[in-house]
DNA sequence: ATAAGTGCAAAGAATTTGCAGTTAC
DNA sequence: GTAACTGCAAATTCTTTGCACTTAT
């Protein structure tokens, strides 16, 4: 039913397996690979859950991220975006097309010769943000 | 008064310099290097012009990075922040201290080695995200 | 002179919270 | 049985907008 790693996070965090639950992961397993803000969840966990409030929806997605279950990020519109987080080491490198909106994936051994590499698979770049999430020296010591 | 390209930025576009605009633009070069929120815009230009309203900082904000006078970026705490824009060309690349929430900007050429580089400097890396604006093959025939 | 810019207060959008009722374990 | 979870509506936070007044050119 769910992706191997999934129930043992939820049983690990003793979470409880409700029906709204089961139903925001379906839809992020079904999604595989988007990245849907909670409005988007919303929608389509309706579709098993009618009466799904939203605020359900936002604590659900931010317990699952919380175990890893789910990956949050924002990206420049302004809003949080949840994907299915597959491996705990995933890192996230995400192309984001200018015109349509579109996500995709980068895989992280690219990253070096990344750009010549996108460039001959099409890509037209215009920018890039990297972020990077670190104690830094200070911090460090403490 | 301003560094080298901004004034002629805004005389191109046929912006009016306003008391307003000239005590963000203050607030943004001697904060050089962080990145500022509109309501610490608004703290620091009141010192200068007492009754601004955060409307008029939000509309200024837009405008300036509309002409790329500023830098306009999203981090995950899901506020917009500002930077002066020294560069055109200027990629950005941001490590953000977990502990402190300081934020280091990191030179375009350290990207390859970046990691091994950043931890001999004494950064304990927790995790990275790099975006990058591109227009996707399809997009990009069109 | 006049088009652009401003401050205020109200509206919007995304997210969070308090609370009484419900459900998984 | 009970602690955790839910839906609803109200509250918060960040940002945008409408409008009458003001100002830079």
């Amino acid at each position: 039913m769910f992706e191997p790693g999934i129930k043992e996070k939820i049983e690990k965090a003793q979470y409880k397996l409700t029906q709204q639950r089961k139903a925001v992961l379906e839809v992020m397993q079904d999604k595989q690979g988007e990245h849907l803000s909670a409005e988007e969840v919303l929608q389509e966990a309706r579709k098993k859950v009618p009466n799904l409030g939203i605020a359900t929806v936002y604590r659900t997605l931010e317990r699952l991220a919380a175990i890893e279950v789910l990956y949050k990020t924002i990206f420049e519109e302004g809003k949080y975006r949840f994907e299915l987080s597959d491996q705990a080491e995933h890192q996230h490198h995400h192309i984001i097309c200018m015109a349509c909106g579109k996500i995709y994936e980068v895989d992280e051994a690219m990253l070096d010769s990344l750009e010549k590499h996108l460039e001959k698979e099409g890509f037209e770049i215009v920018n890039h943000q990297l972020k990077i999430y670190a104690y830094c020296p200070e911090c460090k010591e403490k």
